[in-house]
DNA sequence: CTGAAAGCGCTAACAT
DNA sequence: ATGTTAGCGCTTTCAG
């Protein structure tokens, strides 16, 4: 209504305390640059009556470093990653930076695209869950734009100049030793093809935890789907992929006690199948997940899970990040997040034999 | 290793192709402006031998806005929430834009610093999910800065300058005329508190639904839990919700022969306990519940559901609110977003009477 | 302690 | 068709 004038800028700001935009950024920005008490008064009260906020492009452009990082990642939906999100953008806003979020779908090419943008935007460092085959380029990205790489869920050594661990190998032996110390005997693994950095993990998890205990491997034991889709609608994927393995287990001869699932909604799904030919869990078959999801607990009965604490993983990363950016330094650290069983209802000790 | 160059300029791009800047700048930024041929093809391939890539700062503080937008809502870790951002993402992504996250996590501070910050940003239009209660200081800000903001579960006609809405009150009467035509008489409605926005609709959409079947409306058959918590541990709260309100419902007279859920988890909560207490469902008790969360198909029975396509209302929300922003217009519009009752197996047709 | 001036990288008048 | 110049809003030498 009024003559709109625009926001003000701390030239506005300057000129009505009588002062230069030197002294005023001086104080406005929280430098530590000496500025008499009185000149400072007057700038803040003017800041104040002006209703001056800073236009953060232009500090970012003087400075040529963004006040976000990026977050590239599969697919938000999925849980595991977005309460990851939650963490990271916890942490972000508690040091007052942004967070930008990418989607690659497991797309090479948009994941690329992503990191070019978030270049171009001088983002310092981004956290990447990276599905790329030919990391040559993104590597080349990195060093041209000194941009800070942190890896999630695998290691690339060569891209990632730090990288969060969740141990879930160490998380899966774990989970045997605890089935192993309740009596099981005969525990199968059941998983999507382990062509992921985390699935593999799994894996090995899974044959070290059996050895460790004294078991034998048996090839049988480690269920498969035969192909994966990825790409969206990927919890009915996983969840079907439970339900088709349920029936290959109960060919199994003899049949596992215990299964470890690689997620909890291939849980549910082997559970499901598992109601329908009844069979009941956990009296005739226990099983593990791995996430903790929030519907672990919604599934009947109660699941018992692998936490991978997402959330924490998140925070601790992007806060490291962040430290890293404002100190104007590299980032080469690791971020460990310890896994935990979770204990409800889904696994039932049994007599050794 | 090498002597590090810094990332090239458009002077250095400008210089090597022997022109000037602002040609350069006429030819890598797409604009319209005649150049001739010969120009063009030097500039793009020192350019592209630079490997030069624009510093978005620079335009950005140009054209004082920015290439992103901002989502403001309570919680990623939210399925519809984080199904909604991935929607607003990808149609970001098509248009060049980027995207700012931001969890409130319902505190109404929060929700206020993160428009302070992205006004700061520039950004030029944003997506909130408001908890505010005062308004004015919102209303403020978006005129200020010119801020476009889109309203979304709720419409605060005051602050937001366009919406979206969801029209569950229609899915709801929707579902009610379904669970009618299948002989159910005595339909209860199962929720949390209806104080915010969305919950009230669907409220209004159950006692609506019933006179429109011609059914009596019973005040004892609108189950509302007595608190409230919506912080951390959200979902968590809903389910309890459901367990709790089952025992409830199991002791109204007569019982009603179906239930709508305000959202997926509830009704899962509901189911678990329902089958604690070896109350069939759907035999004995039909239930529906809203959003049709991936997990919707997991549960036992598959859940009935009212979709309300998250994805989708992200999606165009966003290709709209950025088209706005890059033809530099208001938004003002109304996104509808149809509900869609998706049919599984948890209600059950009885005889009439 | 303060201010003038330069410049981050880009684009858009306004010449030519 | 091209170049010169100015300036977006901010910070930071450098001189006073």
């Amino acid at each position: 209504m009024n003559a709109k004038k625009d926001r003000a800028t701390i030239h506005d700001v300057a000129k009505k305390a009588g002062v230069s935009p030197a002294t005023a950024s001086r104080v406005l920005s929280g430098s530590d640059y000496p500025v008499s008490e009185n000149a400072r008064k007057r700038i803040l009260s003017a800041a104040e009556s002006l209703q001056y906020r800073p236009n953060l492009l232009g500090q970012m452009l003087k400075s040529s470093t963004s006040r976000d990082i990026g977050v590239i990642l599969p697919n938000i939906s999925n849980p595991f990653y977005s309460e990851l999100v939650l963490g990271a953008e916890t942490a972000a806003k508690q040091k007052g930076f942004g967070l930008l979020l990418c989607n690659t779908l497991r797309s090479e090419l948009r994941e690329y695209e992503y990191l070019e943008n978030l270049c171009q935007k001088q983002v310092g460092g981004v956290i990447l869950s990276s599905v790329a085959s030919d990391i040559a380029p993104i590597k080349k990205l990195a060093d041209t734009y000194r941009l800070r790489v942190v890896g999630l869920d695998q290691s690339i050594p060569e891209i990632t100049h730090a990288k969060v661990d969740f141990h879930i190998r160490k998380g899966v032996m774990d989970a045997i030793r605890y089935l192993y110390e309740n009596g099981h005997r005969r525990i199968a693994l059941l998983s999507s093809p382990p062509r992921i950095f985390f699935r593999k993990e799994v894996r090995k998890g899974y044959e070290e935890g059996l050895q460790a205990c004294g078991l034998p491997y048996r090839e049988d034991y480690e269920l498969f789907s035969a192909t994966e889709r990825e790409l969206s609608g990927g919890e009915i994927y996983e969840f079907e992929n439970g339900k088709l393995c349920a029936d290959k287990l109960l060919a199994l001869d003899p049949r596992p006690t215990a299964v470890i699932c690689i997620n909890d909604i291939t849980a549910s799904g082997l559970i499901q199948r598992l109601g329908e030919r009844n069979v009941s869990v956990p009296d005739e078959l226990s099983v593990i997940g791995i996430d903790n999801s929030f519907f672990a607990r919604m599934v009947s009965p109660p699941l018992t899970s692998i936490e991978q604490s997402p959330f924490e993983a998140g925070f601790l990363v992007a806060a490291a990040l962040i430290d890293a950016i404002t100190e104007n330094r590299a980032f080469t650290g690791r971020i460990d997040v310890e896994p935990r069983l979770v204990i409800r209802n889904s696994v039932k000790p049994i007599r050794t034999l």
